[in-house]
DNA sequence: TTCCCTACTTGCGCTGCAGCAAGGAGGAGA
DNA sequence: TCTCCTCCTTGCTGCAGCGCAAGTAGGGAA
């Protein structure tokens, strides 16, 4: 497989870097595809590679000791994970990346990455933006978790992964999601997520069907998120 | 008020850099000292500054639209906080800092540390490093409140905070913190936190007083954490 | 077309824990 | 020393939403 470094700059995190730089990561980067379900690594593991993906999607998730699963994020096409080897020597990742579908990344080494940041701030900054952002939206999510009810956390996180890895139709914006991955996300169960979406779907906000929804009037979560109460 | 650049080498992420960008620091820095209850900044306010605290001890909160209050990290001496500024200009603070005790903090412009970490990348990392920090703790976090059961999460978060603000005695570790403060620490209610505060007093895990709380018995906290249940 | 696997649905019972209310107690200030 | 303000305690009640169980339905494979 080749790599375009032209390719490299629809990552947010290299937008400022110059060409030669992207040339740089391009040969540094080795192509690794994997199959649904299947793993890039997992929670615990050693942090040697930070990954590109380039096709596919992936969910980053943790496990409690009892097993239970909940998701933390979804990486969509050319976006950066798992890049914590790079700040910190011999880390090891906190969650599990598992491909929602066949999916492609590039995977280029921590150090290398860690050693072209020390004399490029931009591409620090850059990785710190994305950070940033990680933990404001963790923080949104656990104060949600803490006091909201599930209804509303509910459209919280529909709308979140909307904007997040929603696929845009005339219909409405569609997310390729089960009901159990919405669950893990919303911090809730599989049962109050297909309750809840019935419901909803009764009053024409949303429309549901296998491993996928799409939001009919995003007005009208926004609403729920926001606090009315459903009458 | 007089700032000893030497001081500011206990800043963690201040650790690795060189005397002369310590006295360049020292020398923007402005001490602000505020009571307890009071605030260094609210949730949305421009983050034009970022502080360092010198003395007293400031929790950082979110609260919610219906003006619940959760507790997202409590600030010890020598740590720094609200530094989101420096890392994209116009940004808000995504958390309200108050003081737990009357505290003072010195307040450095956030473009001033942007502009010194454009040249200095041992800066960039030692911020970086805190915010997979922040990260990493966020994520723990929110899959402890979305999986575990309340005396469990408990156990956590007193864990958690006596790590981080723990003040070691020989009858124990003390937290000085009210139930309250546990409580939106842990995801929870002052209620629930004293009732089980009670029982682990029965117990002999813990001894409680006003706004304060001697953990007697770590390791016992250790089991309910990971998941024994009690008997 | 049929089969089968997996995802989704929905009724039902149960319970963890929130939240109120009313009282107790520690400690700062006068 | 007394007062008053907070913080803490604890009995009681209610219910959100979890989780089981049993059934339905979508869609890939052959």
């Amino acid at each position: 497989m080749k790599i375009d470094p032209a390719d490299l700059r629809r990552v947010d995190v290299l937008e400022n870097i110059p060409d030669e730089d992207l040339v740089l990561l391009a040969q540094n980067a080795i192509p690794r595809s994997i199959e649904e379900d299947e793993f890039f690594f997992f929670q615990g593991d050693e942090a040697l590679f930070l990954y590109i993906l380039v096709s596919g999607r992936v969910k980053l998730l943790q496990t409690n000791p009892m097993g239970q699963q909940v998701n933390m994020r979804i990486i969509n096409e050319w976006q950066l994970f798992g890049a914590i080897g790079a700040v910190r020597p011999k880390a090891t990742y906190p969650v599990t990346a598992q491909a929602l579908e066949s999916s492609t990344a590039l995977a280029i080494e921590s150090q290398f990455l860690s050693g072209m940041m020390s004399t490029r701030p931009q591409l620090s900054m850059g990785l710190m933006q994305l950070m940033t952002n990680y933990v404001r939206e963790m923080q949104d999510r656990y104060r949600e978790l803490a006091t909201e009810r599930v209804e509303r956390r509910l459209a919280l996180a529909i709308l979140r992964l909307a904007s997040q890895i929603g696929i845009k139709s005339n219909a409405g914006v569609e997310l390729p999601l089960s009901q159990q991955d919405i669950a893990e996300a919303a911090g809730s169960t599989m049962f109050t997520v297909s309750r809840t979406l019935s419901e909803w779907e009764k009053r024409g906000l949303v429309e549901t069907g296998r491993e996928r929804i799409v939001i009919r009037n995003p007005h009208g979560l926004v609403q729920i998120a926001e606090g009315a109460e459903s009458e």
